[in-house]
DNA sequence: ACCTTATTCTATCGGAT
DNA sequence: ATCCGGTAGAATAAGGT
């Protein structure tokens, strides 16, 4: 743990799963940030991360000959599959006197009422897609998690369950769902912040979700979110890492039950922050996470009591002065070594 | 529908650094 | 002056009756 350095470079061109520092394949890519973090060396590779997933799907050898950018692909994302039938008119058509007044008439009426006729419930989705992409790209998610977050949309449109639900809720917890899914270090917090509707209507209609459509209740990443705050905090990778090790000791313990796991995850990094030296105060961290320094100093005590940690009391005095960068600082140009 | 329990939040104060 | 630790009271959620 000691040799490492917090460094960060441009993404290499080669294997793209691999670290190029240290070649373990243990990287965890933060969408939000634009950052790809080995788990293993703490390399930082900060350029901006593709999505690389395939543009759209072929099921047979010829279909992938044929495949060509001609035209939108087939997309869950648009409430018509991206399918959508006009009913067109070039402005001679019915001026040019090729038809007679009537037949125009016809073909006007007959457009209109196409436009007209989607239902309510494609009208419904329309919306609801258009508040997706919002909150998407607010979170900064790729685009298969936001995929996800519309098909389960989908199915609670079909099951009804929208009904005297807001749509801005549902979708806001769909797009919840699809990130626990998804392992994406999102809080539904974090969620709630972007959205225009209170934490209690999200969380409401995400229970809905996963007890009418019975979703697996993937548990959230801790550890993901450990990274997440420690990197908002601009705290090394030994003192990440510290941290998980404390977290990782807490789920030992059974002392993570019940508890919000985001404050949990706080209080692990203000305390590996002391016992590495990198300190932040209750109060930066609590803003951080989104909770209250009496939160994380009730998940401070706990932890000290179960783990054993009494004596770290002496090092606090010899602790370092914290070193916090803001946000202009440019921390690319500086690497840390112990 | 009502009660209980657990968690977290806001507000607040006194003591320590 | 700021940080830390503790307390009281309200809001909220989950579970039981």
């Amino acid at each position: 743990m000691n040799d490492v350095k917090t460094k960060r470079v441009s993404p290499s061109t080669g294997s793209e799963d691999r670290c190029p520092e240290c070649g373990g394949n243990n990287i965890f890519t933060d969408f939000s940030r634009g950052e790809r973090v080995c788990m293993d060396c703490g390399l930082v590779q900060d350029d901006r991360v593709m999505d690389r997933a395939a543009e759209w799907r072929s099921f047979t050898p010829q279909e992938e000959q044929k495949r060509s950018r001609v035209g939108a692909p087939l997309s869950l994302l648009r409430p018509d599959k991206g399918l959508t039938t006009e009913i067109g008119g070039q402005p001679g058509d019915l001026s040019s006197g090729k038809m007679t007044a009537s037949k125009r008439a016809k073909i006007r009426r007959l457009r209109w009422v196409n436009k007209r006729a989607r239902s309510g419930q494609e009208r419904n989705l329309r919306k609801a897609l258009r508040e997706l992409s919002r909150l998407s790209s607010a979170l900064g998610l790729p685009s298969y998690v936001q995929q996800e977050a519309a098909t389960t949309y989908r199915k609670a449109l079909k099951k009804n369950l929208i009904r005297g639900r807001s749509i801005s809720s549902m979708i806001a917890a769909s797009l919840y769902a699809a990130c626990r899914l998804q392992k994406i270090p999102r809080t539904l917090r974090d969620v709630v912040q972007v959205s225009q509707v209170s934490e209690k209507d999200i969380s409401k209609a995400f229970r809905v979700l996963i007890e009418e459509l019975k979703m697996r209740r993937a548990p959230l990443d801790v550890n993901k979110l450990v990274f997440r705050l420690g990197s908002s905090l601009n705290l090394t990778m030994p003192t990440q890492k510290k941290a998980i090790e404390l977290l990782e000791q807490a789920k030992e313990k059974n002392i993570m039950a019940g508890k919000n796991p985001t404050s949990m995850a706080a209080a692990c990094l203000y305390l590996s922050g002391i016992i590495t030296g990198e300190r932040r105060t209750q109060q930066q961290i609590a803003d951080i996470a989104n909770t209250t320094p009496v939160t994380l100093r009730n998940r401070v005590k706990e932890l000290i009591k179960e783990l054993g940690l009494e004596n770290i009391e002496v090092k606090r005095g010899a602790a370092a002065a914290p070193v916090y960068f803001t946000e202009e600082d440019d921390i690319s140009e500086i690497a840390v070594e112990f």
